[in-house]
DNA sequence: AGTTAATGTGGATACTGACAACATGCTATG
DNA sequence: CATAGCATGTTGTCAGTATCCACATTAACT
């Protein structure tokens, strides 16, 4: 260091040594603050106490920032509701359910990130790291439905519109339950329940 | 006008005459194309072939645009689904059912302002006729449900869980077919068949 | 030790949103 | 018909931001 007395922060380091991480990990706290439409490079390089400039080593613009973040949400998104199935034993049709309810509940536990993944301006640069995510996401979820249909009432119905179906509540849910017009406007919106009924709608058991 | 030979324009007025309309259509064809995201007030006025500060006479800042179309956009979405359920006859249960078919077009057929509505730094910026338009959508649907409760495999079922449903169903599926991820990573996604199997499956009948 | 890639700095440029002061045209009222 | 008031549009300006570039510092590897 050329100042002699750089008394005030003696484990000041030129590198950072962690700037990627505590990006994404600033960027998802100011995302659930203040929506995706407040993310500023410039002011998370100055809550990190960093140049103007640096996040451009990690990411090469804004998007590609918000495509990281959209990745690694889709991964936990994925291994959450995955994890889930498997926790809930083995009969399928409990599987199936408790990896709707987990999937649900992701999105209402991670708003920003559910946030991000839901923002069309962010998932038209998806890469192929999401695509394939998603579709190891299809084949779980199908599986977790072709063994769940015997026990379902509605045994004929096609499993990619089950799958569709699915998918669509979780997303649905993740929106109206983070809406602030919908929270507001509603009558008592509990999450929990809602979730519990859509799911046993979704997938009702016999008895 | 102070210039003599003003040629090339002779219709042109200092006065634009429809302004605010018209910013209103070209930032919804902007969104269309490129998302909330790349809407620009001074992009928008140089479309217009207008000042740049112009606007502001009509819209205090870009969140009061995207305000006044939210606002616009659940009118419409109001008035169009509540249309459809009166042009489906005297049946609470096709009624209903019309309801929630209309709702869902409606947003695949405009996604723009279904993007708009959908948008959570916007909806964030809510007035009180969102809300109100929204109450009344509630009145609407929940006098359709009750009314189609008896005919429907589920009449024990509360108004409001299944109104949420509705909704939930509604957004996610505008949200998914809309979403590139999504309609590159499913197989062979058909907007209509989607849309009649969720109502099915949302309002079944019992014949 | 010396070379090289990774990472961070500072400056420059262009775009944008927002504001203020001014100009213009419409309209109502005497 | 004059004129005052108002709605609308214009020009000028400023701060904040994204993005690019040249350069500095560090780490890692030979």
């Amino acid at each position: 260091m050329s100042v002699a007395y750089d008394v005030l922060n003696d484990d000041d380091t030129y590198h950072h040594g962690n700037l990627r991480d505590e990006l994404i990990a600033a960027a998802v706290d100011v995302i659930g603050r203040e929506g995706v439409a407040a993310l500023s490079l410039r002011a998370l390089a100055r809550d990190l106490d960093v140049s103007h400039s640096a996040p451009t080593r990690h990411f090469k613009n804004k998007a590609d920032l918000l495509s990281a973040i959209m990745e690694e949400a889709y991964e936990d998104m994925l291994t959450t509701t995955v994890d889930a199935g498997y926790l809930a034993g083995d009969n399928p049709a409990h599987r199936l359910r408790a990896m709707a309810r987990a999937c649900m509940r992701w999105h209402v536990d991670n708003r920003a990130l559910s946030e991000v993944i839901r923002n069309p301006d962010v998932s038209r640069t998806a890469g192929r790291n999401v695509k394939e995510v998603l579709a190891a996401f299809y084949i779980h979820s199908s599986r977790a439905i072709l063994g769940a249909q015997g026990q379902s009432r509605n045994p004929d119905r096609p499993v990619e519109f089950v799958y569709l179906n699915m998918i669509v509540s979780v997303v649905g849910a993740a929106s109206v339950l983070t809406d602030p017009v919908y929270v507001e406007t509603l009558p008592a919106l509990d999450a929990d329940e809602l979730i519990d009924d859509m799911v046993d709608h979704l997938f009702p058991l016999k008895d």
